[in-house]
DNA sequence: CGAAGAGTAGTTTTT
DNA sequence: CTACTCTTCG
């Protein structure tokens, strides 16, 4: 009756049922990591009798998570599913900040802020407009929150003169969102981190629940998420961590490897379980991708090994440029399928940077090529998505000044730009958000309100008020709700107004899209418009699809979004110097010393170099890179050259491994083999 | 106030 | 090439 699967190995199966403690499993790419916790789940549940509300299970992606739930529904029933926790540590951070928000000074109905969001603040803090600026220092408070620093505590250690200026913005950041009741993504977590940490019985109650802890790509953690999970697993330390050091691939986004040797010191007892066969790749790929992580400095040794045969050559093409690359890929697709007899869904395209896909797109279009682009701009990110659930935010809560902004401008009434400012103005001077602020605003004399003006507003204040009475609908009603609103606000005339036929098209069936799956959220959820607006900044659509068979496409991925999935045809283009490694502006670390920008530079190598890894190990059975010579940059044809990684790759005692035909008769078996099944 | 036109910079990766 | 900002005019 056990439910374990019989193919695990030995030491996934040491894996999935070592209990007597804390548990770091170092699983090195394709070796079998997301059975190992699907599994392991599995046997927590369903052998060792855990109650379901008492394990959680971590990851970063809610494509991770949502490809793990499916797992487990193959495996466990819906009953004994139910109440587990599998998500990402944002979705775990809104829950938690839904419940003991009131602990941060957050009434219920917060609002979360996106990048773009929290772009304005800092814009508007900083008064400028200097892109690079603002992402700047946007960038530094958000390393700030995830490595857990206050504004005090940043201004306290800070490196460099121009960050005095972003300690202080920090501090002004930190009172706007409390003004707007939002946070920020980094709040989702660090709220929570900082709440387990300062509040001992609110620290408790969570600890009781958490009996068994499970995370997903533990290297990517950064100082905030594992201080939360060092608070969480207390006082049992009952917990699996599954990472593996060499695809650390986010350490921009405030990750710190050290989390794995930090582990060992606050664990002691902690067990140490190493997965290096590979079930992926075949063994010219892994020698491949060895090569290249070997010239990084080994933290846990790993050698990672298969028994799939020898396979064929990896393929290097130098290009012209960027467009022959694209055909090149473009051509390659099509005799490969032909010649191997496989389909659009086993080859995949991996690049850098989002804007690499630009050129291939237009090339598999004109081949006639279906694919599918994972990655880029998040649906949530786009503007008529951001405009119709500036509304929704609004109603949820007043106070959320930037979507009272959004909204009142997006489509137009009126309102311009002087007047906002007035109420700016006129609502700071109270110490009152937007909203509250307006009807004073619209009665105060000193004002010179224009009739028009005033019309405007007024008519916009109705109509939310209006609005606001039907909130709390549930369910249907509030489907219904939502179809009136879209229709009130006429986003379909102001979208066909603004843009062209087709673009607007484009546009307005995004807005359909994203109605429809809000509708069918709410009814199948009961959900009320206030709990659904947090859900949605979140959750990517991703499940909207899941019925969808995947179509029969080649995928386009950038080589983060590329991150656990594996296909048996790869294309990695781009290996240019620049572009991969890709070298981030100079001016960047102005201000350090020589010394510290090479430890930087020599740190960041590091990571494009597993950014590298990533890419090799994500093909099953065959392996095409390119690079371009010359290659278009805005309006600048640059001269290129080709990236050190494919030298590293090709080192003298690794060429024959990588390149050259199999020698024995076996090895050429094994590459015909797998050139025809 | 806002639509239309001219001008200009230009995004590494993502929750 | 394009997406966004700034300017000008109605």
């Amino acid at each position: 009756m056990t439910v374990i699967d019989p193919k695990l190995n030995d030491k996934q199966r040491e894996a999935v049922e070592y209990l007597s403690g804390p548990a770091l499993v170092l699983a090195g790419a394709g070796s079998g990591k997301t059975r190992v916790i699907t599994q392991k789940i599995a046997y927590l549940l369903q052998v060792c009798q855990y109650d379901a509300d008492r394990v959680l299970a971590l990851t970063f992606t809610n494509k991770a998570a949502s490809e793990m739930r499916e797992r487990l529904s193959a495996v466990l029933s819906a009953r004994q599913l139910r109440g587990l926790f599998v998500g990402t540590f944002h979705g775990l951070g809104l829950r938690f900040l839904r419940q003991e928000g009131k602990h941060a000074g957050l009434q219920e109905r917060f609002s979360i802020m996106d990048a773009h969001d929290s772009y304005a603040v800092v814009q508007e803090l900083l008064n400028s407009t200097d892109r690079g600026r603002i992402m700047a220092v946007q960038q530094q408070i958000s390393l700030w929150k995830n490595a857990l620093l206050s504004p005090d505590e940043a201004a306290a250690q800070l490196s460099s003169p121009s960050q005095q200026e972003a300690a202080n913005i920090y501090r002004s950041y930190e009172a706007t969102l409390q003004a707007y009741q939002a946070v920020d993504f980094d709040d989702l977590v660090r709220l929570p981190a900082l709440l387990m940490r300062t509040d001992e019985e609110l620290a408790q109650r969570w600890q009781q629940r958490v009996h068994y802890l499970l995370v997903d790509e533990y290297q990517d953690t950064n100082t905030c998420q594992y201080e939360w999970v060092r608070h969480l697993v207390q006082p049992r330390a009952q917990f699996t961590v599954v990472g593996d050091d060499d695809q650390a691939i986010y350490a921009w986004r405030g990750a710190t490897v050290e989390n794995l040797q930090r582990l060992k010191e606050d664990f002691p007892s902690l067990k140490l379980i190493k997965l290096e066969q590979n079930y992926r790749s075949v063994q010219r790929i892994l020698a491949a991708a060895n090569r290249v992580i070997e010239h990084n400095p080994v933290i846990f040794g790993k050698s990672l090994w298969s028994d799939l045969g020898y396979g064929e050559a990896i393929h290097i093409e130098e290009c012209a440029n960027e467009r022959a690359e694209a055909e090149w890929v473009a051509f390659n697709l099509m005799q490969n399928r032909t010649m191997r007899q496989a389909q659009w869904r086993d080859f995949a395209v991996l690049y850098r940077s989002n804007h690499q896909a630009r050129v291939l797109e237009q090339f598999l279009r004109q081949f006639r090529i279906p694919y599918v682009l994972t990655g880029g701009q998040s649906f949530f990110a786009k503007a008529e998505i951001r405009d119709v659930l500036a509304y929704l935010r609004l109603l949820a809560n007043t106070d959320d000044d930037p979507a009272f902004i959004r909204a009142l401008t997006h489509p137009r009434k009126g309102v311009g730009k002087v007047t906002l400012q007035r109420l700016g103005s006129f609502a700071a001077a109270q110490g009152h958000s937007l909203w509250d602020a307006l009807p004073s605003f619209l009665l105060s004399r000193d004002q010179h309100l224009s009739a028009t003006q005033k019309e405007a507003l007024e008519g916009f204040y109705n109509f939310i008020e209006r609005m606001l009475s039907k909130i709390d609908y549930r369910g249907q009603q509030a489907a219904d709700f939502l179809q009136l609103l879209l229709r009130a606000i006429e986003y379909e005339h102001y979208l066909f107004s603004r843009y062209d036929e087709r673009p607007a098209q484009a546009r307005w069936q995004n807005v359909l899209d994203l109605v429809d799956w809000l509708m069918r959220k709410v009814v199948e959820d009961e959900l009320s418009i206030a709990e659904l607006v947090q859900h949605v900044s979140l959750v990517a659509m991703l499940e909207n699809n899941e019925q969808d068979e995947a179509p029969d496409a080649v995928h386009l991925s950038t080589l983060h979004a590329a991150k656990g999935l594996e296909f048996p045809h790869v294309f990695l283009i781009g290996a240019e110097e620049g572009l991969l490694p890709h070298l981030g502006r100079k001016e960047d670390d102005a201000d350090a010393t020589d010394e510290e920008a090479a430890a930087g530079l020599a740190q960041r190598i590091q990571e494009e170099r597993r950014l590298m890894y990533v890419g090799i190990t994500r093909a099953q059975r065959s392996l095409r890179i390119s690079w371009c010579q010359r290659r278009r940059q805005g309006r600048e044809d640059l001269v290129r050259e080709r990236s050190r990684f494919i030298a590293e790759m090709l080192s003298a005692e690794a060429t024959q491994a990588v390149t050259e035909p199999p020698k024995s008769a076996d090895d050429y078996l094994a590459e015909l083999k797998s050139l025809f099944d």
